[in-house]
This record gives C-alpha cells, sequence and structure tokens, in this order.
DNA sequence: TCTGGGGTCCTAGGACCC
DNA sequence: TCTGGGGTCCTAGGACCC
C-alpha cells in the first residue's frame, strides 16, 4: 500500500477537473460554449469561468447568482452524465500512473515517482495527463506538482484553471508561507475565524506559533495537522482509497407546513433510494442515522446501531421511523426543512456474512462477531461436545437454550 | 448569504467489559 | 468489597470538503 517517496523530488500530481459539471455542459452543447452557465437553480453545484468571472460561486443560492449574473444559461444537473465522464478521466488516471487516490467525483492525486525511466519527468507526466484528459473526454484539467499531498493540491488550486503548476523542493516556503490561512486543508470559516482572532492571517503567520498553542486552540487534531501543515510536514503517502463507510440520500422539504404523512412519504422514499444503492453495491450497513434540518438552520442527528449490518428496506424504513418517532416530540414539524437517512457501518455483503449476530450467556448483549468460528471452536473445547452449531451459537432460533459463552 | 446533496473525520460523554 | 486503568462501542454534534 505504501509507496515510497524520495524526499528530494516534486513526484506527487494533483490532478482536478476545472467547473467539472459546468464543463461537462459546455463540452455536450456547443451553445453554452464561452457563455457563463450555471449547474443547478436552486443552489449553485457549479459555475462555468466565465460565470464566476462576476463573482458566482459553487454552493451559492440561485437567486443570488442570478443577481450577480442575470444572463448566465441555468441548466439542471445531470448526474450519470458526470459520473460517466468521472469515469473516463479516472480510466485516463489509472493509465497514467498505478498509484492514484481518488479524492472525489472530480479529483485524484498520482504518485510518479519511479516513472521517470518510463514515461519521463513529473512535469512531462502532468503535461501529457492533461493532453490526454483534453483529448479523450473532452474537458479542461489543472494539474499541480509537488513533494506533498498538500502541496500539490494547493499548487492546482492556484493554477487553476486550464494551467500546470510545478512547486520545485527549494521554492516551497516561499510559495507557502505568503498564502492566506484559509488555502490550508481543513481550514474553513470556522477555524479561519478563530485564526483570525488571534492574529494569524497567512501560514507564515501560523508557522511562528508552537503546536501546543494551536492545539489549545483548535483541539489535538487540528492543531497537530495545522501545525505541520503550515512547516510543510505532510508525509501521507498516495495511497488507494479506503470503500466509503455510507451511503446516504436527503431532501430539502421547503418552508410550507407538512403532514406527518408528507414526511413518512420523503422518509419512505429515501430509505428506498439508499437500500437501492446499498444492494446495488453489494454493501450491508449496521447504522442508520437521521438527520434533520429546520428552519433556523439548526440541525439534529439521531441513529441507531442493528445487531446485524442489513440492506433490507423494510428494516431500515422501521429503525428510521422510530428514530423519528422519538425525535419528533420534541420539534416543530411544520419547521422541518431537510430529512435525510444515511446507512452508515458498511461492509461487503461477503464479508458481512461472517458477522452474524450472537447473544453472550445471559442473552442481554447482542452483540457482533467479526469471526464466528474460532469461538465456536473455544465453546465446543470448553462444552466438551461438537454438538453445538453455529446456529446454536448465533442463538437465531428461539427457545433454544443457549451455552454460557467462555470469557 | 439564507442553503443541495453527497460524503469524511474529530470530539466527548456514557455504557460496558476485562 | 472497593477502586482503578485501559479499551471498545454507541450516540450526538460540529467542522469541513466537493
Amino acid at each position: 500500500m505504501f509507496v515510497s517517496v524520495p524526499s528530494t523530488q516534486a513526484t506527487i500530481l494533483h490532478a482536478d477537473l476545472d467547473a467539472f459539471f459546468a464543463s461537462v455542459e459546455q463540452r455536450d452543447d456547443p451553445a453554452l460554449r464561452g457563455r457563463p452557465v450555471l449547474v443547478g437553480g436552486g443552489v449553485v453545484l457549479a459555475a462555468s469561468y466565465e460565470a464566476r468571472a462576476y463573482g458566482v460561486r459553487g454552493a451559492m443560492g440561485g437567486a443570488q447568482a442570478r443577481r450577480l449574473c442575470p444572463h448566465a444559461v441555468v441548466v439542471p444537473p445531470r448526474m450519470s452524465a458526470y459520473a460517466e465522464a468521472s469515469k473516463a478521466v479516472f480510466d485516463v488516471f489509472e493509465r497514467t500512473s498505478p498509484h492514484v487516490e481518488g479524492l472525489s467525483i472530480d479529483e485524484a492525486f498520482l504518485e510518479v515517482s519511479g516513472l521517470r525511466g518510463i514515461a519521463g519527468s513529473p512535469t512531462d507526466i502532468a503535461a501529457r495527463l492533461r493532453h490526454e484528459v483534453r483529448e479523450r473526454v473532452g474537458l479542461p484539467i489543472t494539474v499541480g506538482v509537488a513533494r506533498t499531498k498538500f502541496l500539490a493540491k494547493v499548487a492546482s488550486g492556484v493554477a487553476k484553471p486550464d494551467g500546470l503548476l510545478v512547486v520545485e523542493p527549494d521554492g516551497e516556503l516561499s510559495f507557502l508561507h505568503p498564502l492566506p490561512v484559509g488555502k490550508l486543508w481543513g481550514v474553513g470559516p470556522v477555524t479561519e475565524a478563530r485564526l483570525r482572532d488571534r492574529g494569524m492571517h497567512t501560514v507564515g503567520d501560523v508557522a511562528r506559533y508552537s503546536e501546543a498553542t494551536l492545539t489549545a486552540l483548535l483541539g489535538p487534531a487540528a492543531g497537530r495537522h495545522l501545525h505541520r501543515l503550515a512547516h510543510n510536514q505532510d508525509p501521507r503517502p498516495v495511497r488507494r482509497r479506503k470503500r466509503r463507510g455510507s451511503i446516504g440520500a436527503q431532501r430539502a422539504l421547503g418552508r410550507a407546513p407538512k403532514t406527518p404523512d408528507d414526511i413518512d412519504a420523503a422518509l419512505t422514499g429515501l430509505v428506498e433510494r439508499v437500500c437501492r444503492r446499498m444492494r446495488r453495491a453489494d454493501r450491508l450497513g449496521r447504522t442508520v442515522v437521521l438527520r434533520l434540518r429546520f428552519d433556523d438552520y439548526t440541525r439534529a442527528t439521531r441513529s441507531h446501531t442493528l445487531a446485524a449490518p442489513t440492506a433490507r428496506t423494510s428494516l431500515v424504513l422501521a429503525t428510521a421511523r422510530h428514530l423519528l418517532r422519538t425525535a419528533m416530540p420534541h420539534v416543530d414539524r411544520d419547521g422541518l426543512t431537510l430529512i435525510g437517512v444515511a446507512v452508515a457501518n458498511l461492509r461487503d455483503e461477503a464479508s458481512a456474512q461472517l458477522e452474524l449476530p450472537f447473544w453472550t450467556g445471559d442473552g442481554a448483549h447482542p452483540r457482533t462477531a467479526v469471526d464466528v468460528d474460532p469461538v465456536l471452536d473455544d465453546v465446543r473445547e470448553r462444552f466438551g461436545t461438537d454438538a453445538i452449531t453455529r446456529g446454536t451459537l448465533l442463538g437465531r432460533s428461539p427457545g433454544v437454550a443457549m451455552p454460557t459463552l467462555p470469557d
């Protein structure tokens, strides 16, 4: 899994498609090329660079975006087209390097050390990658090249759109320290404000504070992370991504009054969508999460962990309804503006079969065992019999007397 | 600046176990 | 009998990312 990186060379590429959704729309409809394009009406999912010139940003409200750029063309999102384009781009990534770490639908890290002999310098590889994505998929992509992931990502951000920027090892600190702290990965509005209150505006400012100070300000993980980034320490290797840990869906409900039936219908639709996606991916999950958002933009989550993983709609729906019932007495139904369901604690269907629930001797603690058979062997040995089967141990049939499990 | 839909990771407290 | 330390799991919330 680990790739050894020569620490003296810039060999990590961060490749990031430019205004991805909007670029796909411009690729597929020549009439949109050169014009400001907004994908999504309620909220801007993506804005073409022509629209960004007017100050439009992603995640901006649609009304505000149209105020800033009245002549923009608004198109509805076509998620399947974006998924297809993403797959084609990742195919190019995979052909470029065996070490690809996808970050999202439109960006990835590539480790290209060791390819110099066959594919040229990292700069050559990056230039060719950009060319290939343009030729084969028809989309503009920006690549940052550096010695660390973090710097490569910052570099691509600076080089956008349709650019290539290489940060050589001897120019790292002069590139990094003048940047505003908000450029640091993991620094959002809240952390930025906290740093600003302490007089830290640039990465160089942050670098002057001790790790202890940053940790006291931001918590142990964030403080350490920030301290390291500010000192250009980012040893994280490029590695394949873990499989995703949750699958969810959510829906905005608007501000109109709603009946319990309205809410239940929305909940049912969401659970069906989520369970269908889980089954298609051959994945099962144990934790059902209910997300609620209210008209004052406060949020609440409720979750429940089942004894065994499932992708069954009826079970997930019953659990979600239970969570909603226990949450609703405390909230105003008409104030509910968004409802979401996710199933977390995911595993592959195949491995989940080894994770059936069993009960310890007193029957009070439903548990899961990652590996049932070693326990079974142990129990047989202690009870001196082979008559105890996996089924007995798992206690699936009611009324069967359970043996007491040894410690 | 009033807001989508999809995620990840961290924190902190409580329950429970050894 | 009382006490404690260490570890895992669950729940809820928060920050952040694209």
